[in-house]
DNA sequence: AGCACGCCGACT
DNA sequence: GTCGGCGTGCTC
């Protein structure tokens, strides 16, 4: 069919721009199809369709990006095939952020979209529309003043004026929301009781608030949180400050079904607040007044699907689209953050009045208790401890879950590894069968590989083998155990040692009446480029869980990292390790790029970089199976040319990979693959 | 990815 | 003469 005169005719637009569901990199565009008459009053921007792919043979699935009524592409229009669903999922905002996300990380804009958009859901949709034809006016929060006040939202009312956010200067928050401002926001490192009764963090109340104010204001907001225990505290403090209907939660842990759920009312006109985990960032949200990511460091922030976007980098983009405020709240910072306050792109609040928590650091010292040194508590920490836990729960912090995380033959030392996956073994719980890390199998007639000896000892101490000896410390004591495998929220304040892995320690009412954060050493003697900073951010995040004026003690640790917990001036050590990364030239002081493929192939993308940055690649390395990896560094000013060049080297790569294949039997050979900003781009 | 188009060796 | 090998290119 030809291209079609402007002039529409019936109702609907003649063409319409698709994106198509590919990863395919050389299908990274869009598509005009021309729109038959019987669909082109189906047709709004942001639905999904099925159409032709002809050279390809086959329909597939896609979104109407943008209507038109003609077609500057030269040759003859397929039709759409179908419409899949009249409602529009893909916000054009959200189709905005994805395209330019994609081109940022040289990936595709569909598998941005991928993650944004969850599966069709036909009876959630179909209960939607029920529920959208039934509703009343579509903005019932913005009350006209000359109505009567029984027009006004209850919801509303009950829930007061603008919230002020308590902790920092009245205007601080509230008008960094109201003037669209950016800023790295210190958290208080304490914690508050809601109306309720329960206890949060005291910054998941500040991001509740932040979220008020842009909804007062009738825009959405927006709250990501690394994991679903600190979802959990900010949908406590929200329920605190709006109404439950004005909540929407959106996590990668829900079903299809509820997340489709929840991109719907998203996308509704009602002003929302959407609060969850990384993909968040990506919700519809065309009018958006806030930002909000909390610990921005979490790895768990790190996006392990193509194109790999950090969910900082998402909210920053987000941000500049689309003009909302935009807050990085934590208790520590990271050093990209840093990095974002030292170029003025981020302002900085500090709470007001300033709370200095009580940290105490304690080079390793003899314990006078036998008991406590097994358990590896030096003499004055275990004093602390003793002393807080008769009036209430006392926090341990230790580095690793389980009973034994590793365990070795007896005979040579060895790591004893799984006989059928070669992973490293470990014991869960005391007396339990050692299993695999990897693949989870019971290592039951086990030998090592090495020397054929059949026995193992336990190498370090996990969660639960700490409190085993606790127990032992503190006899009588109630001892809680909190782990990756089993994380608790909550506890109460009755006198209990709570022993938790980092980064799963629970909350407790009024605060810990002590923390003793234990294996420092292990932890910072880890492997990688940002120990220091995830170490200031585990210690600082437990610390924010003690009472007021609560003792935390940080165990066999000195040095710089330690004085900066102990004087609270976390952002100065954040900002010296930043300058070594600027000397080095890593991260984030620079941008890197991976590049992985066969020998060939990285060499030809390479050489196609600007001279800067090509002459400061590392590698390439040899890496499994058969190709090599290379990394390029380069400033953030070049980010757009290095974007640029090396996906057009993927997408030349993905079209004569045959010849590639010819040769080499197989999908053995991998192709161009390009990974930017990896957390840890020097690992394995 | 799939599929068509196209330009050289063995075949009824 | 032409059937079909897969190398090359394209997908509105």
């Amino acid at each position: 069919m030809p291209a079609v005169a402007d002039t529409p005719v019936g109702g609907g637009p003649r063409v319409v721009r698709v994106m198509v569901e590919s990863p395919l990199p050389q299908l990274d565009r869009l598509f005009d199809y021309a729109v038959p008459e019987r669909l082109r009053e189906q047709i709004t921007p942001g639905i999904r369709v099925r159409v032709p792919l002809r050279s390809a043979g086959r329909i597939a699935d896609g979104f109407v990006v943008e209507t038109a009524s003609s077609s500057e592409h030269g040759g003859d229009l397929s039709e759409i095939d179908d419409v899949v669903s009249t409602v529009s999922v893909l916000a054009p905002e959200v189709w905005r952020l994805a395209r330019a996300l994609a081109d940022r990380a040289g990936g595709s804009a569909s598998d941005v979209v991928r993650l944004a958009v969850p599966p069709r859901q036909v009876r959630v949709e179909k209960a939607h529309l029920a529920g959208a034809e039934n509703a009343s006016p579509r903005h019932p929060e913005v009350v006209d003043p000359s109505t009567s006040p029984t027009d006004v939202d209850p919801s509303v009312e009950d829930h007061g004026p603008v919230p002020v956010v308590v902790g920092y200067r009245s205007t601080d928050l509230a008008g960094l929301v109201a003037a669209r401002g950016r800023a790295a926001v210190d958290a208080v490192p304490l914690l508050v009781e809601l109306p309720d009764g329960s206890w949060v963090g005291h910054w998941a109340l500040t991001a509740a608030q932040l979220a008020a104010v842009s909804l007062a204001a009738g825009d959405n907001a927006v709250v990501a949180v690394p994991d679903y225990r600190d979802e959990e505290h900010v949908l406590q403090a929200l329920a605190a400050v709006l109404p439950p209907d004005r909540v929407v939660r959106l996590d990668s842990r829900q079903s299809n079904a509820d997340r489709y759920r929840a991109l719907l009312r998203a996308r509704g006109d009602e002003p929302v607040v959407v609060v969850g985990n990384r993909s968040v960032l990506l919700a519809p949200s065309t009018r958006l007044g806030v930002i909000v990511v909390f610990d921005d460091g979490d790895p768990s922030f790190s996006e392990p699907l193509a194109p790999y976007v950090h969910a900082r980098d998402t909210a920053l983009l987000r941000q500049t689209q689309q003009e909302s405020a935009l807050v990085f709240l934590g208790h520590s910072r990271s050093t990209d953050v840093q990095r974002l306050v030292e170029i003025g792109f981020l302002a900085e609040v500090r709470p007001d009045p300033r709370y200095q928590p009580r940290v105490v650091p304690t080079v390793r010292q003899a314990a006078s208790d036998g008991f406590a040194a097994q358990a590896r508590i030096p003499s004055s920490a275990y004093a602390e401890a003793r002393a807080a836990v008769e009036h209430g729960p006392v926090l341990i912090q230790v580095a690793s879950p389980g009973y034994s995380p590793r365990l070795a033959c007896v005979d040579c030392g060895d790591t004893a590894r799984c006989l059928r996956c070669n992973g490293p073994l470990q014991q869960r719980e005391r007396g339990a069968t050692p299993s695999c890390a990897w693949c989870g199998a019971l290592a039951v007639s086990w030998h090592c590989r090495t020397c054929e000896g059949t026995r193992m000892r336990a190498v370090g101490t996990g969660a639960s083998r700490t409190a085993d000896e606790l127990g032992k410390a503190f006899p009588g004591v109630r001892i809680i155990v909190s782990d990756g495998a089993r994380a608790l929220t909550h506890v109460d304040d009755a006198p209990a040692i709570v022993v938790a892995t980092r980064g799963a320690e629970p909350v407790a009412p009024g605060g810990y009446r002590a923390v003793l954060l234990l294996d420092g050493e292990r932890m910072l003697a880890r492997e990688s480029l940002r120990v220091a900073e995830d170490c200031l951010r585990w210690w600082a995040n437990a610390t924010a869980l003690a009472a007021r004026r609560a003792p935390v003690v940080l165990v066999g640790v000195g040095g710089a990292i330690a004085s900066a917990l102990a004087t609270w001036e976390l952002a100065r050590f954040v900002s010296a390790e930043l300058a070594d990364r600027r000397v080095l030239r890593f991260p984030p002081a620079v941008r890197v790029a991976t590049v992985t493929g066969a020998v060939e192939t990285v060499a030809r993308a390479l050489d196609d970089l600007p001279d800067e940055v090509r002459t400061e690649t590392l590698g390439p390395v040899d890496v499994d199976p058969a190709g090599v990896r290379a990394i390029v560094r380069f400033d953030y000013a070049r980010g757009h040319d290095v974007a640029l060049a090396l996906r057009s080297q993927v997408i030349r790569a993905a079209t004569d990979r045959r010849k590639a294949l010819g040769q080499k039997r197989a999908r053995a050979v991998p192709t161009l693959r390009v990974r930017f900003d990896d957390v840890e781009p020097f690992a394995d």
